[in-house]
DNA sequence: TAAACTCGATAACATATGTTATCGTTACGC
DNA sequence: GCGTAACGATAACATATGTTATCGAGTTTA
């Protein structure tokens, strides 16, 4: 959040400086929790390397939400404003470096911003943004076929389907492992490269 | 937008009051096109009596996305904000008596109230609450069966169910109207009622 | 290197859901 | 009142998708 904002913003940058240097670097492995479901988020997550994704379970399988690469922030928002258990579960996908910014320094630092005459225009960019995703993605579900969000995903987020793992895009994309597969075979079919 | 504020912030409410004389009130009957995929919004919509749908259609089939009832407002924010046309169109269910705020207005009272210290809190809650809905109803659509997602209109928004046409409720949910028709008589069949 | 594990393809079968068609009921305009 | 349209139930069939099981190719780990 705040990181991002440090780019697209930067007559505020002196609030990001202060607070920059409270993170907490990590280095981890691939499958390592960030924030489990059921429990409070306590930290703001920046992605300097590697990959996550977000999921909740639905007895005994995954379903993927969202995925996150380098440079890009997250957190469980609710969790993470009301204080109330997580929804979600954060885990890396690939060995990462992460920064962990602990909620109390943002309550501050959203604080003090507040006072800025842009910020809270930018807060509802921000929010607009986070609608047209969700409401587009809604839409997308509601509208579309699996193989068309597959299709989807590898004309407008090709990189995600050439880094991530196969079963976790059949979960983000709502179907079985099986099912993708029959979708990709289907369309190598119709489609042959040579 | 403007209307349900006027209650939850009545310390603003002189603002309210000055805009609303320039309402256009309007009786219309069901099955009228308040606003239409492909045109630029530009008012926003009040529902005194009656309701509305918001759908976007698809191949000739309609997809259902909202209902709204008495004393709600609407209007497709995207297109209403950024002058792009709009991605849904609005319609009268039922005969109904409706109030229209040209955008002018709209956006005159918007840059006057932004200065209240209250206001920007409130937006923030507003499209938080907003992001909330539409997560949620993607996640429902993710995780739920359209049995589950039937039950749950029945439980949590059941006046939808009393009030809406069966063929309304399954374009909301995403299925046909004849799979709509055999979960009925499914649940039928489980919970007898004498 | 062997064993265990991860990942993905495929087949066979089961279930869920869509499509089309038909019918009966109700509501509404003329 | 009559004709028509809207609405909803149901059947028969077609298609989409899930489930389970098996196989094989890589990768990791001991």
């Amino acid at each position: 959040m705040l990181f991002h904002f440090k780019d697209q913003f930067p007559h505020l940058s002196t609030y990001w400086d202060k607070y920059l240097p409270h993170q907490k670097r990590l280095e981890v492995p691939a499958k390592t929790i960030l924030l489990e479901e059921g429990k409070v988020s306590q930290q703001y997550i920046y992605i300097e390397k590697g990959c996550v994704r977000a999921f909740f379970n639905n007895n005994g399988d995954d379903k993927t939400l969202q995925f996150f690469f380098e440079n890009e922030g997250l957190t469980s928002l609710p969790s993470f404003v009301n204080d109330t258990p997580s929804d979600i579960t954060i885990e890396t996908l690939e060995p990462s470096v992460i920064y962990l910014l602990p909620k109390k320094y943002v309550s501050q630092l959203m604080d003090e911003v507040s006072h800025e005459p842009g910020f809270l225009k930018m807060m509802l960019q921000i929010f607009a943004r986070r609608q047209m995703h969700y409401s587009s993605l809604l839409i997308s579900f509601i509208r579309d076929t699996p193989e068309q969000r597959y299709q989807n995903l590898l004309t407008e987020r090709p990189h995600i389907v050439q880094r991530i793992p196969q079963h976790y895009i059949a979960s983000y994309l709502g179907v079985s492992t099986v099912h993708l597969s029959r979708i990709k075979s289907k369309l190598a079919k119709g489609k042959p490269h040579f």
